[in-house]
This record gives C-alpha cells, structure tokens and sequence, in this order.
DNA sequence: ATTTATGGTGTGTGCGTACACATTTTTTAA
DNA sequence: TTAAAAAATGTGTACGCACACACCATAAAT
C-alpha cells in the first residue's frame, strides 16, 4: 500500500530514474525493449504520479481566458463569476492563473473585440460562454487551430472541437417548465413562452427550450393553447406593461407565463396591476426573482447552477491542463425546481472548495 | 503577481528560511523582535505558503475512520460511501488515507464494537453518521478527550464538539414534503406520516421532519388531517400489505403518504391492488425509487446529496487536517425536488473531481 | 568554568521535471 | 577499413518550495 515513486520504477528496471520520466512523458530516446519494461513494471506496481511533486517540480505558469458577457451588463452573469473565482482559488498553487475578458451580452462587436484580445495573448486555455452563435464558431476555428483547448458553458454549440460543454439540457429544462407551469392549470388555459431579451434566431438554446416546453403541452395536456411571444428592450417598464397589456387581452384564457431567460422580474415589474393572478415560471436565483418567489408572485424558478457552470468550467480546464485527465463531453446541470421552502439551500454558494486527484 | 516564498521572505528579513519556517509554525526559539518583522514582511508581501510544496514536505500519512452503516444491509448508505471513495481520490497525494468501518443499522450493539475498534486504531479525522444518537454522544465524548476531529453527516446531533455536521435540515425538508404532497390533494383529504424501517424516538431527525410536515399543513392547509404512523418490519411484504390495509380502512380519505426514509418502494411493492390512487412522496434516488418514479407511482422523491454528503464530509476533514482551514459549523446540502423530467440529472454522481485551494 | 536557555543557521528530504552531460551504437565519408 | 560525425541511449543532478532536525553561536545562569 505504501506508494510506488519513479524511484522505486528506476531501480526495479535497473534504469535511471531520468530513463524513466523520459518513458512517461515519451520524449524518446529510449530502447524499446527498456521503455516496454518500464511501462510494465509501472503496470505491476501500480504507479500514479505524485501530482503535488509533478506540479511543483514543473514549475511554469499557465493562464486561462475567460470569455464572458459583463456582469455589469446582466446581473445573471455575476454568478458564473463567482464559480470562476472560486476555482481560481482551487487551482492557484497549481499555477494556474486566470484572465477575465469581458464583452457586452447585447453587443456581437464588442464580442469579437473581446475574443481577439484574449487570442492575442496566447492563453493556454479558454472558457467560453458562446453566445453568439456564428461568430463563437469562429473563434472556435482559431482556437483550434492555434491548439488552445477550450470549455463552453450556458450555452451548447454543436460542434466537435470544444472539450466538453456545461450546461443545462435546454430542452429538457422547457420540458420540465412544462410540467411545472402545468399544476393546477384548467383544462383549456393559455400559456404563453416569453424569450425576454433575447432573440431565439441566433440562440440556439432558446429554441430548444421552447420546443421541449411545447413537446409537454402536446404530450401531456393537448388542449392547453401554448404561444411564444418576444420582447426584447425588456429595461423599458412602460413598453413592457402595454406589451404584456396586448397579451392579456389578445389571450384572455392566459394562466401563465414561462420566462426563458433569468428576467422573470422584469415581468412582474411591469405587470398590469388590475391583471388576474397568473403563474409565472423563470429561470434562476437572481436576487430579485427570489424577492418574487418569497412573495408568491413567481411560483417556480429552475435554477441552472450558474455558480457551479464557471466552477465547473475552471476545473475542467484544470484537468486537461494539469492532470491530463480526459473529460465528459457533456456535463448537463441539474434542472433545481426551485420553491420558498427550498431556495436558501440553492442561494448559499459556500459550495465547498473542492480538490482534484 | 510572482509568488512569495519563503526565501523571500528570509531575504527580506535579513534571516534564515529556518527562522521564518519557526515563526511560522510558531516552533518557539525566535526572538520577538524577529518574529515581529518577519510577520510584517509576510503581510506586505502577502505570503501564502504553497500548499503542494507543504504537503509534499510534511511526508506523513493521515488517516480518516469512516463509521457508516453498512451498505450491504441498507443500500442508502452505498451513496455517501460513493462520495467517499471520490474524496478518498481527490485526497490521495496528500497523503491521507481512508478506513471504512461499517455497522448494522438496526443493532445498536455493532455501532459500539464498531467505534471502538476504529478509536483503537487512532485515526486522525473520524466521519461518522450518528444514527445512534445516546451512543453517538459518547463516542464524540471519547473523541473530545482524544482530540480527534469529527464530522457528521446525515443525522443532526445537538453537540458542540464536531467540527461540522452536513446533510439536511429536516424540518425544512419535512415542510417541503408538505408541500409537495399538497399540490392537488382535496380540501378534506387525509395525509399519513409513515415512519417505515425506523422508530422516531431515538432518531431526532425523523421527529423533526415530521413537525415541519405538520407545521406545513397547519399554516397553509388546516383543514387536511395529518397522522403518523410507525411500522418497522418493512422487510416483510405481507406484514407491510395488511398494515397499508388496515390504514386504508381506518382512514378512508387517506390520499398521501409521506415517507420520511429512503424505502418508498416498499410501500408501493406491498400496496394493496384494488385500492385508489394514492399520492407517495419519499427520499432519495435509489434505484427502486427512480423506476417507481418514472412509473409515475411516485409523485416527487426528494433528493438529499447522498453521495454528496460523503464527499463533502471528506473533504471537511482534510480541509481541517491539511489545510487546517476552519470549516462552517453546519452544512445543509439542498432538498433537491425530483420528477421524472429531471431525476436523471441527479442520478449520474460523475461529480467532477474536484480540488482544494 | 560549565551548564542551560535562547536565538539562529544550514541542509537533507519529499517526488517529479528537464536539462546538461556521458556513453554507446549507427551512419557517413574518405 | 577506418576515422569521424551523427544519432541514439542513458546517467546525473539542480531545481521547485516547505518542512524539520541537527547543529552552531551567544548570552545568561549556576
């Protein structure tokens, strides 16, 4: 039980231990007979390096980029912040630092400003929030080109090269918006599907969730009418209001709401106030939407564990860059049905700080 | 940005790494004035020792005593020690070991043999699952006076020894399951606590979920008659059949049953055929659970991190040992809402491996 | 003058990395 | 055929950073 060290590799294949690193690392020059002995004994004794020593003993830097919208922009985005900043913790005295790039979630120039600078500064890894369809795949091109490795998280995009994405499952979680805008819903209510802010054309996600959400009614509860509606300048209250006005009237059986994006607030804001109560279902813990879950207002919020996307994005890089451990192409996130007698336990993100093998 | 070590700091301070690395661990023999300088420089340069090399140098092997119920006898607890062979990973090049000592959940007198002989063996660090709670008592007392730290998991036990308990809050989940299993229930609906495999009295948790489960239909739904009901013999099908039939009879407008240990299944494999549709809310994911759930005989599971609960008290404890951090007091893992459209997201405990800063 | 604190230095250790260097084998050229 | 050059193997060791112990100084106490 005790542990095996290149040492005690060396000195059973009656090599030096620099014969040995050079078997592990194959920077050649080794006899094949000798490498083939090596690799078996490390075989037989079972040796895994020491990851404290390998990490010390390598001694260089590595940085990772990060591609982010602004949280100053979209409050939404503080929250893989601070997932990310807790990896970095994790990960600094193994010489891992990380640049933050920022770019407007609203703006596709400042985007592709962003993501040439980080280029330019020849990271060793990259994590990226893809949203923008098109010209994230360029950058995807670059990337792999130049070798960068590259993680994505919120939002998936097809495509081979990135090493793993980490997310939520779009469709399931409009699937899962479903069923929980469903309960108690009367037989012939209509509910209508909101992408506030975004346009679903180049966000794939969207769409995904709007059809996951659709493929519910139709299996589960046929007769409830479901539309989608858009609206996009979502920081007007008052253009808001007559939107949501028009959509009352024109849908007169509307029970509910199903909020694509973290905005679900926004909606309560600018609700008509005389307006009967209708179920409102969103997405994620922003402070305000808790406000509304306490109050009754929003009765479910799915959380997408934000926190642990940028937590999750850092470590995974982590693993490729250090321990050159393979990882999951696809880490879907829990879909949280969120409820007043549970979002404490989601909010505190004390989420322990967490180590690697 | 450049790290600081050690070296730097004896530079700085005109004195030997020696003499820093004694200030440090307050070794003693250093001349006040010394330390006085040497601790301001730290501070200005903002040293942080660099954990790799600590440990790599400190070249001791710790040992951690799990004391959990036996898997083979419960299948619950095969989840916690999933998530304790993922820490024993994340810990292993810190050297720190771990050794499993199991005990039967229903005989008290295997806890004690058990505790005693992982006490024999001196470990470091001990995690421990007072199921027991007067057994538990003294065990922690014997730990106290041995000085070794100790972690709970899954049961809450009033002391202050422990450097952390991590689990549920169980009256709050209690008041979720209320919740739960209100939606769609009729005004004048009957709901029974069903305490199936364990007797509350010993069991602290089990009363205290019970009282939020009452206390829930108390404020929200005074007019549904809430009872419980204790039945041990889970194991016997035919038993558990007339029991279940007997309370149908008793109750005739018994439309829930809320079951506050993992063994849902139980109750649906021993369920009387003929009998009405009869909403079941229970806990955890296991496997039996799940199918039930996706058969939709179970309306909502919820999920209390088993697997979670064993990884996170792992690495509690080395954080305690090598990172000799201080540790939150009392660690309440979310109570997670499982439906058949996201269960499978908590299934999968590919957790990522994860690390230590 | 000798013991005993007290303050402080120097260095081997843990384990893997990577480079400089030494040795052997193979290839090339005369 | 032989010397020289090049390639292939292999060895030795100085790092990285913190730890901890052996070992000097010096001053104070006996």
């Amino acid at each position: 039980m005790k542990k095996v060290t290149i040492k005690d590799i060396a000195l059973k294949a009656g090599v030096s231990i620099g014969t040995v690193d050079r078997v592990i690392h194959n920077r050649g020059k080794v006899n094949k007979n000798v490498s083939k002995r090596v690799t078996d004994i490390m075989n037989e004794l079972g040796y895994r390096k020491n990851i404290l020593a390998s990490t010390l003993a390598f001694n260089k830097k590595r940085t990772i980029a990060t591609i982010l919208p602004d949280p100053k922009i979209d409050p939404y985005w503080g929250q893989p912040d601070l997932g990310i900043n807790q990896g970095q913790d994790a990960v600094r005295d193994f010489g891992i630092q990380i640049k933050k790039y920022w770019f407007n979630l609203f703006d596709v120039e400042t985007f592709i400003d962003t993501y040439k600078k980080a280029i330019d500064e020849k990271p060793d890894a990259i994590l990226l929030a893809p949203i923008f369809a098109k010209e994230s795949k360029n950058l995807l091109k670059i990337a792999k080109q130049k070798k960068i490795p590259i993680i994505l998280i919120n939002t998936h995009l097809e495509d081979d090269y990135p090493l793993s994405y980490i997310g939520q499952d779009s469709y399931q979680s409009g699937y899962l918006g479903g069923r929980l805008i469903r309960f108690g819903l009367k037989k012939k209510a209509q509910v209508m599907i909101l992408n506030l802010g975004e346009r679903s054309k180049n966000a794939k996600h969207l769409l995904r969730k709007e059809q996951g959400f659709k493929d519910f009614f139709i299996k589960n509860a046929p007769k409830i009418e479901v539309f989608t509606a858009n609206f996009f300048d979502f920081d007007n209250p008052k253009k808001l209001n007559s939107f949501l006005e028009q959509k009352l009237q024109e849908y007169p059986n509307l029970a509910g709401i199903y909020i694509t994006t973290s905005r679900a607030y926004k909606v309560i804001d600018a609700f008509p106030k005389h307006s009967k109560k209708i179920k409102i279902v969103g997405f994620d813990l922003l402070e305000q939407n808790v406000d509304y879950l306490v109050q009754n207002k929003i009765s479910f919020l799915i959380n997408q564990h934000p926190v642990e996307q940028g937590y999750k994005g850092i470590m995974g890089l982590f693993k490729h860059l250090v321990m050159k451990e393979p990882i999951e192409k696809t880490q879907y996130l829990p879909l949280d049905i969120v409820v007043i007698e549970n979002y404490k336990f989601y909010l505190e993100n004390k989420q322990p700080v967490e180590m690697i093998r």
